[in-house]
RNA sequence: GGGCCCAUAGCUCAGUGGUAGAGUGCCUCCUUUGCAAGGAGGAUGCCCUGGGUUCGAAUCCCAGUGGGUCCA
């Protein structure tokens, strides 16, 4: 069947007796030593035949397993890697968490661009996946975070020399096997119980065939020989649809569960008590789960048989509850009530492990990407804690699994986690007072709760429907929630299409030209040189000049573009952008200056030096947070310019004066140190393995080798231009932090001249400030308060005299005109005054019943009109009769109008028709 | 990176273009008293900032700032 079926004729297994079989209740095909076996032996063909029975001589821990692994491999010829962070984004842009020890290898050494870090190797990974979150805890073998153990051989085909970072055959598929067999062994397993099941393997644009280690009833590893690329042309059409055919270099790549090794080692009823059980046994207690020994042994026999169900999802995990129920003989709910705290139990020990991976690698929760991912891990966990009753702080469980995986910087982890529980909390704070509110409406009329309304609360608010019907019924409201309540919540999010922005690269122009030298690294404080002109393509403005060298710096890494002129006898250019294609340096030029001419370049030194006085700083500057905000503060993005520049650090806080001014204080004392600045090219794995992923806060360069800059004791991979001692910084002023999204910070700083103009510009301000209060600067603060609290004093004053003023008019009859309207009287007034002056007149003359027209000539015309009630007036309509008369409009309720126009003269007329208006109303 | 929501009294929030509100807290007085409480009166506001539309904007539009939230 398969198309990969004669890749796994093996030697090894034909030597050692082997037979290959078809599984009779699943259609698989596996190898195995053992002639009368019939069923593959995965579940469901088979159930977990080790709980409470191990399979392998000694019980381990968790970490006397790895090492039992690493040094097994060490001893059959493979180096120890030490592990990479869980969050793979650090090192490779298409993927958020590493899900897998092959991820750390991705892209480059497994194409063969960059050599492996030792060949073959073996590690044990730290990895996260999202996919089973459901699930954890409820099937006793999913894990959220876990240790994927592992081996890698990279291998290029003999024939190919040269093209490929590695050469030659270390080991391929004979061997892979061998090993895990005599791995197996070396533990007490009977092999001859153990089957290999062919599985070819696909993903990524990678595939080859795959072989899963099944041993009593339990995956333990898959063994995996990428040797495929996905080839439209390929001979090969596997399971995915597409075609594929062999690539040049082939590269074993195995995953040994560690958590499921451990647990295959005790035989324990779920996976989690193998792998934390000091853990476990604390949140018991905490949370005060006491079973008797008959629950006990019901416990672990719903274990046992939860092996042998095929469990994906969580429907499938409530279906089978039932099946497990009535295996054991007893009711449904009994089974749940006994089994769900242990499973929120299990889930919080699990959750807790990914939550210290995650913030000891240096995630910080946020609204995007991984820090997404943390905050949901985060709340779900808080959840889980609350419904079971555990009521240890959240850090504290944190860290404990963060001491247990040995991270150091444990106080900054415990901190973010203290934070995010304190937002979540005032998030449920939130939506608890306003689903109360939204609940009582509705209970009041006697409707359920809208669709509409649980989508808004959950997608702008972040209410779960279950919270919303769970408030909603003590209030005695009913919840309208659909079945496909989240794909609702996607349709909302669905956009148009957006039409894909074709990169419109495609321009060969250059194809033919040779690499531009480049110059600005040999020595960068240089700023002429000679070259000679290549080629020059004429653009819609100006022109592209392409030289044999440059000194010109590339837009790139942040770091804007040098500009300057290029010169020949004759003739001087402008250059005033330089951007490079392909490692062809292209100078955007206003002329010609002629193909195969010999030039001088001289770059604008004024500019350079700012924006390497910039750069630097910027070195400085996330060296400086780093020491003051903790060791997680990572760049996030940056932008270097001439007055100033921007770096984006991941952060959970937002970053106070305090702390600034402390930032500033560090990294103007590394300028002050005047340390040198220094540049190298090591090779990558050799700067990886000395200074960490965190060399690569710009992005990370392709290559061997890679430019790193010193600057103090930080260190970065970078290809920017930089000052030669840090004292030629000159300076470091920060001029602002901005949240630009949650959990990243902006800062602005200014170095050198520009931060002294930075510095002036504030200093104008206050001193502009200080001269109209006609104060010293260091007044201004208090001076400041003390006027706009007089202020405020000042307008309740007018208020008051405007209300005395108002009552004066109207009792003094303060020339205002009379005329009798139906029973009541009117009073038809002007003054001019503002709108607020109006109108307390007008609701002085109405207190005792009378009906006010007051009109201002201020501001064109304005009418305020107040109708008390039984005159029989709609104050509203006189009012729009009146403005009509100096061109605008007017309304208002019956008993109180105001309007007005833009023609002031006609002001006097129209008051002098009130009297005619007033009495037509009345008679309407 | 994208979407959505919010910003009004110390706090929690109403307020659909026409005189800025409620509850709570605060102050004063009264009643009662072991504490709690009850009654009456009072003070609170650049309605986030800046533009625009309008006779008129807390309200509508645009931009900014600050916060929240969902998704990849």
């Amino acid at each position: 069947m398969s198309a990969l079926e004669e890749e796994y004729r093996l030697d090894y297994f034909e030597e050692e007796g082997f037979e290959r079989k078809e599984c009779p209740s699943c259609g698989a095909h596996f190898w195995t030593r053992d002639h009368d076996r019939e069923t593959c032996g995965e579940p469901p063909c088979a159930e977990y035949e080790f709980v409470g029975d191990p399979g392998f001589d000694e019980p381990h821990s968790l970490e006397e397993m790895r090492e039992a692994y690493l040094s097994f491999f060490e001893d059959h010829g493979h180096e120890r890697i030490d592990p990479y962070p869980v969050a793979a984004e650090r090192w490779r842009e298409d993927m958020m968490l590493t899900i897998a020890s092959i991820a750390d290898f991705q892209p480059l050494v497994t194409s063969g661009e960059t050599p492996p870090p030792a060949n073959p190797l073996t590690i044990s990974q730290p990895c996260i996946r999202m996919q089973d979150i459901d699930n954890v805890g409820k099937t006793g073998r999913h894990t959220m975070a876990f240790e994927m153990m592992a081996h890698h051989a990279f291998n290029a085909r003999e024939d190919v020399e040269g093209e490929y970072a590695y050469e030659g055959e270390v080991y391929w598929k004979d061997r892979t096997v061998e090993l895990c067999d005599e791995l197996l062994e070396s533990m007490g397993a009977d092999i001859t119980e153990v089957t290999y099941i062919e599985d070819p393997w696909v993903g990524g644009g990678n595939a080859g065939p795959a072989i899963e280690v099944i041993y009593k009833g339990l995956e333990l590893a898959t063994l995996v020989f990428m040797c495929m690329e996905r080839d439209p042309e390929g001979e090969y059409e596997l399971k995915d649809g597409n075609r594929y055919s062999f690539m040049d270099t082939y590269v074993v790549d195995t995953g040994y569960g560690l958590e499921r090794w451990t647990w295959m080692s005790q035989g324990t009823p779920t996976v989690y008590e193998a792998v934390y059980p000091e853990m476990i046994a604390f949140l018991r207690e905490n949370a005060g789960i006491d079973h008797t020994e008959e629950e006990v042994d019901l416990v672990n026999r719903a274990a046992r048989l939860s092996g042998n169900l095929d469990i994906d999802d969580v429907d499938d995990v409530e279906a089978a509850r039932g099946e497990i129920a009535a295996e054991l003989g007893i009711d449904v709910a009994e089974l749940r009530e006994l089994v769900e705290p242990l499973e929120a139990i299990y889930a919080i020990a699990d959750h807790c492990r990914t939550l210290a991976y995650m913030f000891g690698d240096g995630i910080v929760p946020s609204n995007v990407e991984t820090g997404y991912l943390a905050r949901m891990v985060l709340r779900r966990t808080k959840r889980l804690c609350d419904t079971v009753g555990v009521d240890a702080p959240l850090d504290e469980l944190v860290d404990m699994q963060a001491e247990r995986l040995g991270y150091e910087n444990r106080d900054t982890i415990r901190d973010v986690v203290r934070s995010e529980v304190e937002k979540y909390r005032e998030t449920l704070e939130r939506g608890g007072r306003r689903v109360e509110a939204i609940a009582e409406e509705y209970a009041e009329r006697g409707e359920p709760i809208p669709t509409e309304e649980l989508l808004e609360l959950y997608d702008s608010h972040g209410i779960q429907p279950d919270m919303v019907a769970e408030i909603a019924g003590e209030v005695g409201a009913e919840v309208d929630r659909p079945d496909d309540f989240y794909s609702l919540v996607a349709a909302r999010h669905d956009t148009p299409e957006e039409a894909e922005a074709v990169e419109g690269s495609g321009d060969d122009r250059f194809d033919d030209l040779p690499e531009t030298e480049t110059l600005y690294y040999d020595d960068q404080q240089r700023t002429q040189f000679e070259a000679v002109v290549l080629d020059v393509f004429e653009r819609e403005e100006g022109y592209d000049v392409v030289l044999d060298q440059t000194m010109f710096y590339p837009e790139g890494g942040g770091q804007p573009a040098d500009h300057g002129t290029l010169s020949t006898d004759d003739a001087t250019v402008e250059v005033r952008d330089v951007q490079r294609e392909d490692g062809v340096v292209l100078h955007r030029t206003d002329g010609d200056l002629g193909k195969g001419e010999f030039v001088k370049g001289q770059i604008d030194v004024t500019r350079r030096r700012r924006l390497m006085r910039h750069h630097t700083a910027t070195h400085i500057v996330i060296h400086a947070a780093r020491e003051v905000l903790g060791e997680h503060i990572r760049q996030a993005g940056a932008q270097k310019g001439i007055d100033s520049s921007r770096i984006d650090v991941r952060h959970y806080d937002r970053i106070s004066r305090a702390e600034v001014k402390e930032i500033e204080g560090v990294a103007n004392e590394i300028v002050m140190d005047n340390t040198s600045v220094s540049q190298e090219w090591p090779h990558r794995n050799e700067a990886e393995a000395e200074h960490g992923f965190d060399l690569y806060q710009g992005g990370i360069p392709p290559g061997t080798n890679i430019r790193l800059i010193h600057v103090a004791e930080d260190v970065q991979a970078c290809g920017g231009t930089h000052v030669a001692r840090t004292g030629d910084v000159g300076a470091i002023k920060i001029r602002s932090t901005e949240r630009v999204q949650d959990g990243v910070e902006r800062l602005t700083f200014a170095a050198g001249d520009a931060a002294i103009s930075a510095t002036q510009e504030v200093e104008d301000a206050l001193y502009e400030a200080a001269e109209i209060l006609d104060v010293s600067p260091q007044e201004v603060p208090e001076t400041a308060d003390r006027f706009f609290e007089e202020w405020k004093a000042r307008g309740k004053e007018i208020d008051d005299l405007r209300e005395q003023l108002a009552a004066a008019r109207a009792g003094g009859g303060g020339g205002g005109e009379e005329v009798a309207v139906g029973e009541a009287t009117a009073v038809i007034q002007r003054i001019d005054a503002d709108m607020d002056e109006l109108q307390a007149t007008a609701n002085a003359v109405a207190e005792d019943g009378t009906i006010a027209v007051i009109g201002s000539a201020r501001d064109g015309a304005q009418f305020v009109v107040a109708a008390p009630e039984g005159t029989g007036v709609d104050a509203g309509e006189v009012v729009s009769e009146l403005a009509a008369r100096v061109g605008g409009g007017g309304g208002g309720p019956p008993d109180f109008a105001q309007g007005g126009g833009p023609d002031g003269e006609a002001l006097e007329e129209a008051l002098a028709d009130a009297p005619d208006v007033l009495r037509r109303v009345l008679n309407a």
